[in-house]
DNA sequence: GATGAATGAGTGTTCATTCAT
DNA sequence: TATGAATGAACACTCATTCAT
């Protein structure tokens, strides 16, 4: 088993940044950011420490440069979503309200989290260790809740909810579903992305009280 | 401005240690783990950093006796809590369930979290970076997780709740409520235990869906 | 198997000091000076770290104390031996002047050596470390080496061995004996004194030339 | 006299690690290992600390790759030695050994010992102040003597010597000559190995009696 | 006589980052 | 474009030693 020293590879400079950043996502989400060190980075890449220097000026930019990709990533997947208009006097039924609830949130699940890598950086990433990283880590919070907010917004106005703070709820479920993802990553079982879509969605529509009908 | 060499201070042992972990909590939770510094728990608790090491082997063993005294906090409160019986046959009406609910989180959330330090402790540690510090904060959640099972699971034998999966819906509901409280603690305001316990009870009995009623 | 808090104890200064200087001899016997710390010592000791320092002022007073004790004891053993004296024109044979070394070598590691705890310091004790140390540790040699030399020099004057250079070959041979004992040691045997006395005489009487005769 | 801020610079890496063990041997060999810090290893070595880390591990691993250098040059010294062998019926006079004994110990006297550094390092070094430590002075002893042993074997097989006990003879004898070599240190003089050589045969040879011719 | 409590001065080690090639 | 080599600044931790009781 002998061990080659890698010979010098050249790339364009777009190629090798992108490389870098799918190494750092990886490194970063199985170590953690602050364990994670630049040299893991670089040997996962296969390149010299020098080099990443080249493309980022700072650990803290590539961890920005990181957090912008994924932002963006969701951005664009909302960007592209239908977008949600209920027909005036639409009176969804509970199992219509649970089956759209559920799409929605798998929608979401499937965008952010089912790469297990991004998730484990989302979901994992505490608060409070270094400013810059905060709030990146509030950007991808921030976008993700901004459709929520927005989705219970319209379906307020609509009738089709009843009348909730948009803020707390959409935190509240976004919360409850980091939290479940958290115990799936903690018990290191593949993320079961269409059972949970269905639990929350169940619960986020009629709680726990036992239907009175 | 001029800095006094403080004078050496003594204290009987037991308080020295308590006071440190004062310290350290305030410290970790404004740093966090990893970011703090020994010397930082050391200058607040006006203390040499030599001392700390009299009490703590280790910058981890500090960690887990403060997650310790935080888990046992929480384990103390438990038991003094009047445990759930529910008379045979017992079937609340909706609102009595949401005050029911709405009075349990409160009682976790001054529990655990009303201490802003510790709130910021356990809300924002992440996971992943350090695997005693993951433990610690696992520790920490189960201790308040199997309470929010244990209550769960009577509820629904009693039937005064349907049919739910205790593990699910516990974590849902605490990852929910920890993100609330990040919302609070990124916006620095401070935490209204009780508007939260009411606005959380109202979402996990009811869900979202318009009363039918 | 509880751990008793023990009990503070006191003795007269005298008893405590040489106390200590047990404790002491033992534990840098088994650690060496570097590695056993003042803590060793004083839990050995079953006393405070503090006490320690109202006996000695140092850690190297205390090791100078030791290796005075030491040097002391190999003193009075040297001054209570017959003096050597041979009459004039005595001509021993070969097994006579065999038995007469082994006997005095058996003498001088009996009273050097057979006490493990010392033959492992005065062994296995370096130099170069710490001046002090160093001092100590040549005047045991010295003290050691002041009766070989002046045995060999009395002997040669009496024409009882050849002319040779007391100080190279009272070094030499108590090199070899040394390195010898701290064969046994490395490798856990109890010292076996009269074997290397019998073996070391011969060698140092004979060489390893087969004899003529 | 001022202390002029050192520029950075630059080596090959093989250069600059056999650079840093010839002042580790320096530095070790005048304080001792556990005296001497890192930081005067760097300082002597005129690089930053942090550099000696790019090329050992650990304090332990510098220690035992000198070590190893040291072993490997004696290993070495062995191969390249002219093998002993005895015509049968060999029977040298006493003279002819006393030189053939001679050359061989000035051989070894001068690959291991002749280098000043060398010689305090493994003649200074104590034992059992660190597991570590003692492995890597055992390793350089066992060398040495495993020639000395199969010497004093072959001599023996080939009746050019009297039955002795190769292994007590060996130790003794290279105990013996390290004890001279730690007079030499102590006192400054620069080693003579001729002399040495000299004096230590005739005593290997003949002993101390004196010749019945 | 004895000690619990406190600490300064250091030590080995790490890591993000820079410089010369 | 790429990197090997070098490093400052920081950090956790240790230990002999001192002080107040």
């Amino acid at each position: 088993m002998s061990v080659l020293k890698a010979r010098r590879t050249y790339k364009p400079a777009d190629e090798r940044k992108q490389q870098i950043l799918d190494c750092a996502l990886e490194v970063f989400a199985n170590k953690g950011f602050h364990d994670a060190s630049i040299a893991d980075v670089c040997a996962r890449a296969g390149i010299g420490r020098a080099t990443l220097y080249q493309y980022f000026t700072d650990k803290r930019d590539l961890l920005v440069a990181l957090a912008d990709r994924i932002a963006s990533r969701v951005e664009r997947l909302i960007e592209e979503r239908v977008e949600l208009r209920f027909p005036p006097g639409f009176k969804p039924t509970r199992e219509q309200a649970i089956a759209f609830v559920e799409a929605r949130f798998a929608e979401i699940l499937r965008g952010v989290f089912e790469d297990a890598a991004t998730a484990r950086l989302v979901v994992r990433a505490g608060r409070g260790a270094d400013s810059a990283v905060d709030a990146v880590m509030r950007r991808i919070d921030e976008t993700v809740l901004a459709v929520m907010e927005d989705e219970l917004r319209r379906a307020k106005q609509a009738g089709v909810i009843r009348a909730v703070d948009e803020r707390f709820v959409a935190r509240f479920f976004l919360g409850g579903i980091e939290k479940i993802l958290m115990m799936y990553l903690d018990e290191d079982r593949p993320i079961d992305v269409e059972a949970i879509a269905r639990e929350a969605a169940l619960l986020e529509v009629c709680g726990i009280f036992p239907r009175s009908d």
